[in-house]
RNA sequence: GGUCCGGUAGCUCAGUUGGAUAGAGCAUCAGCCUUCUAAGCUGAGGGUCAUUGGUUCGAAUCCAAUCCGGAUCACCA
């Protein structure tokens, strides 16, 4: 599309030279894809033209028509519509991008530039399992990766474990006090959520702690402050910060449990990362980081002997880096864990997967780190995504309606199954075939759900939406693909290859075969805006709509059946090529697309 | 209160430097399985693009004000 598009523009360009002596840069000059209604490839926008030069827009739109009629290669006719010109572009223009790419395994992917970027995705607390707000997180962090990687980019994936402080504490103290020393395999619990359990003991045992303070007569404020769990849970923090042996040991066997239980939720999840990194390793290198800022005069101490930075003159506040007791803040830690990944790997671009809530702290970081005068700093980017509401409002853990993200993947599954089944189409498959194709379509549906929606904007997730299996969804466009393979195996062609060479350049294209060459056209544009605004709703929303222009494609004109010879090989490499795009279109979102369903 | 983000069909969402009659899906209604997978296709109804003003040939898109919703401004992470 684009090099036809410029070609456009410079022959308007001296068009305006040639006839009115004005200058007119190519980027002032716009040229859409022709809407459906009206016939033509392209549309040159004239009213900017005429306004530039002084004439009427109808009549330069006409002059302009014949100007590139004559002069450039390729268009066969044209019409005026008010100030708009309508350029019809010959066949083989078309053709020849459909010979060129339709065997081409790597059509839509940029070529190795050299260039790394790390992102950031995931990032749990290691006290409670994953739910649906890690999920959209996830999904968007590893499709984000996977595009990059599409458009050419080295790319590390890493996480963050959030696996210290007052919090993990919580549950580690209830499991010391109220457990019988289960594990995993005597309780038959995943790891984490085990650990969200007690997390949840503690939180309800402390509650009856304050109900009872507050009934002999305490105010809320002391009663939260004096209850034994309150006080013990610091203890501990302080405990584990001078390295206590037992406090230690007992956190990294708990630990050990969460890790192994989001392994086995990100392994189905289908996700991955390069370097795990964990704030216990990063906390005292931010700590040393912010000494060093201080003796260089980016922070300043207090009174108290707390340290800060002003931003002030940014806009945004003081802040805090460091306690007054030594100890390091949220902050403090991402100064540290920035830091030690850049030495790590060396890149051009950090990019952390937060939601917007986190807006602020970001900026902060970012200011930070320019302060400080780290080469990174720049490249420091917020991938700032929206929260997930349930259509009842949002989620809350306090009452219990956070959606469980190993729950929310079963459901998924099982309703898959059930769908599948129901319609009957089941009998070839047997059983190890079967749970992998309820795995696929299951998940399909769940992150093309997430995945449509624009990562920047806030979104309602509705249970019985997700697991919708027609119209927007994934499964519809698992289903096209699965469908082409099909189709593909009863052809029993050879080579793709061979049989594209024997296409014609005067093939009469019918409309629905060129409207989906149009489409297929857009594919490489489509990875690249995606990666450049990191956004994989774009990819989604394209595949659905290529999917769905393959399904009317496929609803009018017979492939297999076709009345000629030279038709069916044509709409069988059309098949095959809009059925790769999709496959690896649907990858780069994480959802497999299943040769059979 | 300051800052930031959002408001498009009954619901969920698209709408890429301002372009032609604002698009999908779900839901509702009406058609299409004796040939390639009906998880599909075709058609119908459904809109004051929050409101008001401005910029211009032209605004859902840009600007201003107002209303509504959310986030954030923590020695929580």
């Amino acid at each position: 599309m684009s090099e036809m598009i410029e070609t456009l523009k410079a022959h308007t360009a001296s068009f305006i030279k040639d006839s009115y002596q004005k200058e007119l840069f190519t980027p002032q000059i716009t040229v859409n894809k022709t809407p459906i209604d009206y016939t033509g490839d392209f549309t040159i926008v004239v009213f900017p033209i005429a306004k530039h030069v002084g004439a009427r827009p109808d009549i330069i739109a006409e002059q302009l028509g014949n100007y590139l009629q004559k002069h450039a290669t390729g268009i066969t006719s044209y019409n005026v519509v008010k100030g708009f010109l309508n350029l019809s572009i010959k066949n083989s223009y078309w053709l020849q991008f459909f010979k060129q790419y339709a065997a081409d395994k790597h059509y839509g992917f940029g070529s190795k530039q050299n260039r790394r970027v790390m992102i950031e995705y995931g990032g749990p607390n290691t006290n409670k399992p994953l739910h649906l707000g890690h999920l959209r997180n996830i999904l968007i962090g590893y499709s984000v990766s996977e595009i990059l990687k599409a458009a050419g980019y080295d790319v590390v994936k890493v996480n963050i474990y959030n696996d210290r402080g007052i919090h993990i504490c919580k549950s580690m103290l209830a499991y010391k006090k109220f457990s019988k020393g289960e594990t995993p395999e005597s309780s038959g619990m995943k790891g984490d959520h085990l650990i969200g359990h007690y997390y949840v003991v503690y939180e309800t045992e402390l509650r009856k702690q304050i109900a009872d303070l507050v009934q002999q007569g305490k105010s809320e404020e002391e009663a939260k402050q004096q209850a034994p769990l309150a006080q013990e849970v610091q203890e501990m923090l302080r405990l584990w910060e001078n390295n206590d042996e037992h406090v230690q040991a007992l956190w990294r066997k708990m630990n050990s449990w969460v890790y192994e239980g989001f392994e086995e939720t990100f392994a189905r999840i289908g996700c991955d990362f390069d370097r795990h990194y964990y704030e216990s390793e990063t906390y005292l290198l931010g700590k040393a980081l912010v000494e060093e800022g201080l003796r260089q005069g980016v922070f300043y101490k207090r009174a108290d002997g707390s340290v800060w930075i002003d931003l002030t003159s940014e806009g945004l506040d003081e802040k805090l880096v460091l306690r007054a007791d030594g100890t390091s803040v949220y902050i403090t830690q991402d100064i540290g864990t920035a830091d030690l990944r850049f030495k790590e790997f060396p890149c051009e671009r950090m990019i952390y997967t937060v939601a917007n809530e986190q807006d602020y702290h970001f900026k902060v970081l970012k200011l930070i780190c320019q302060k400080l005068d780290k080469p990174y700093a720049g490249g420091i980017h917020h991938l700032s995504y929206g929260m997930v509401d349930l259509p009842s409002g949002r989620m809350k853990s306090r009452e219990g309606t956070v959606v469980d993200a190993d729950d929310l993947i079963s459901e998924m599954e099982k309703t898959a199954a059930e769908k599948s089944e129901a319609l009957g189409k089941m009998e070839l498959f047997n059983e190890q075939e079967k749970k992998q194709l309820f795995h696929a379509l299951g998940m399909g549906a769940l992150k093309f759900y997430i995945l449509r929606v624009d990562p920047r904007k806030r979104m309602v997730f509705n249970p019985e939406e997700s697991i919708d299996f027609q119209g927007f969804t994934g499964p519809f466009i698992q289903y096209t693909h699965a469908r082409i393979c099909s189709l593909i195996s009863k052809a029993d062609i050879g080579s793709v290859h061979t049989l594209v060479k024997s296409i014609s350049e005067d093939y009469p294209m019918h409309e629905l075969e060129k409207n989906l060459i149009r489409n297929l056209h857009e594919f490489t544009s489509i990875i690249s805006d995606a990666a450049a605004q990191y956004n994989p709703a774009l990819l989604a929303n394209y595949l659905y709509a290529l999917a769905k222009e393959y399904n009317q494609f496929y609803q009018e004109l017979s492939v297999l059946n076709a009345s000629r010879e030279s038709e069916k090989y044509f709409r069988l490499i059309l098949s095959s090529f809009t059925t790769d795009v999709l496959k690896r279109g649907l990858s780069l979102l994480g959802i497999n697309a299943p040769e059979k369903m």
